[in-house]
DNA sequence: CTGTTAGCGCCTTCAG
DNA sequence: CTGAAGGCGCTAACAG
């Protein structure tokens, strides 16, 4: 029914492992032998079985990738960018999507990708459990995070610096009352909003400051949760003049919250976000750029290098540069305001 | 190295196949020797190579998906869906991203899900080339699309009904000179901008208003396209009181144009969308919904139900409704203008 | 340069 | 209810 290798080999005179050697481009056949053997494998319609070749191979040609939620804006754009990489490179990508807990406990307790993938890139790694049964599948690993991790290649920005840089600007702008949109309390406990927290502080400090924690509102990286904080923070007694939200998603439901409130970014408060989200710039949020495809790339990159020279030693930690990107909802306080 | 089933057969003191039956839970094997052998597997850390059982079994607990951009909002989010239930119900799902034309290329000539994979959903297909293409991997096929297709389980919604919605709510509100920002000339033929705009041809003909091609712009179904269309509509001699975008991302660029121009939906224009993007409620855009997630969920479950009863016949065309949610980007023509 | 010989790890008869 | 035998389709030595 299905043609497999013998067919070709079979209609070309030739043996099955001249077959296999031609088709797969390796040296020791003959121009014409080979020539000839391309065209009848093509005629038969021939795709060699990934499963009997796995099998006999040990190799898989196949990337696992697994990722919180594909539906997030962040997550699909590496997704999308590692897949090109991958695929351009003839490597198939199994995708898990672990945005469920109990997607995330089948994942990690059946291991589905055991003995199925060459190499693991997971653009999330909740804690040292999963990293460890990630290590337990002994291909190379590749992960997004802000610090180094053993045993796996690291790609990401710097988000402490990150936070900084979008903090400083506010205060750079005379803003005194800052306020938080972050995530701490969030189903996953990734250590992002903890280190762009830090960059809130650290520049609060170097201002003199003095920390607010009725400016720190939870947004859990959603939209709807950037709404709701937003609204929190503008009940306060004394509210912020200028907010930073820790992803571009949550600016713009705080951005949805001022309007609600018949308020506007910047006359009423400043609002900037980092992620540089496709939408950004049609909102004209300011934002902290991280190149988010470009990381997804990189990372993708960077697993393949291994999977070719596995000598080689693993590239460790890459950090990529984020950048401030000003456009309309930061600006000095209002004067009025009372500050 | 890597423990496979006679390991476990060794340790149990039970033959290979004793072990199979057990762990893929099939009768004929004793309650306590399949406890033992669940014990024991469970010790050892085993999981089947699924290229071996897929070499003897013929099925490989796969899915093939088909998406054109990952990053996409439309197909991320239908991908997110699909995926859960796929994974649910213990099938792995790879992933074809066929964003370039290369990689379409690629897909379309080497076909690597031949043998990979139980079943496939498509989420475009361009022509019937393609669709030939799909149907000789010879298992159960679907997509999504606005009518039906031989041999594919279609999902969709009625992309004429909705812009039909959409444009008559427009007329509704007394607006007679109403744009419309499309994709025809986009890099992918398919038919949908070519249905959405028959709804719109449809309601002016309806109206008794006279179609007029100047209002009618090219938006490429992209934020940026959607932008330009909207600024090639704003210089017409006599510009359009209403526009109807068929989908909310050029809806969301056209916004984006109207800022640049100093102007406001709906008090300068009014603009209406198709999708309900999970950013459409925060720019407070007027649009039909399309239940985008749910979609993606019920093309898997008829997949998984064709897969699990191969001999039903299979469910043809599934259309799901549209609804026009009404929010703030639509409102009757500004009495001052010319009209 | 090419053919032959063994498996890769599992599932599926077929016996018992 | 369980074990033994064979084969899924391909690749990797090993001979020629």
């Amino acid at each position: 029914m299905t043609v497999s290798i013998t067919d070709v080999a079979r209609a070309a005179g030739v043996s099955a492992s001249t077959v296999s050697r031609a088709l797969r481009g390796r040296q020791g056949v003959s121009d014409e032998v080979r020539a000839q053997i391309t065209v009848v494998a093509a005629q038969l319609g021939y795709t060699a079985s990934r499963s009997a070749s796995s099998l006999a191979s040990g190799r898989t040609s196949t990337i696992g990738v697994v990722v919180p939620f594909v539906g997030r804006w962040f997550f699909g754009t590496v997704l999308d960018a590692a897949e090109n990489v991958f695929g351009a490179a003839g490597y198939d990508v199994l995708l898990y999507n672990l945005g469920s807990p109990e997607a995330r406990t089948r994942f990690f307790t059946q291991m589905p990708a055991r003995k199925r993938v060459d190499a693991v890139l997971s653009l999330l790694v909740h804690d040292e459990d999963e990293a460890d049964a990630l290590r337990s599948l002994g291909v190379p690993l590749a992960t997004f995070w802000t610090a180094p991790r053993p045993g796996f290649t690291v790609v990401g920005i710097d988000d402490r610096a990150g936070a900084q840089s979008a903090v400083r600007h506010l205060v750079n702008l005379g803003h005194r009352r800052i306020g938080m949109i972050g995530g701490t309390s969030g189903p996953l406990h990734w250590t992002t909003p903890v280190a762009r927290r830090q960059g809130y502080l650290d520049v609060l400090a170097d201002a003199g400051i003095p920390h607010d924690p009725a400016l720190e509102a939870d947004g859990g990286y959603t939209v709807g949760g950037g709404e709701r904080a937003m609204t929190e923070l503008l009940a306060v007694p004394r509210p912020p003049t200028a907010v930073f939200a820790q992803s571009d998603e949550m600016a713009m439901g705080a951005l949805r919250a001022l309007r609600l409130h018949r308020m506007k970014a910047p006359d009423d408060i400043s609002l900037i976000g980092l992620d540089d989200h496709e939408l950004a710039e049609v909102l004209g949020l300011t934002t902290i750029a991280q190149p988010v495809a470009g990381q997804g790339a990189e990372a993708a990159r960077l697993l393949l290098r291994q999977l070719q020279e596995p000598d080689a030693a693993p590239p460790g930690h890459v950090q990529v540069p984020t950048r401030l990107i000003l456009r309309d909802t930061t600006a000095p306080p209002h004067p009025r305001g009372p500050q």
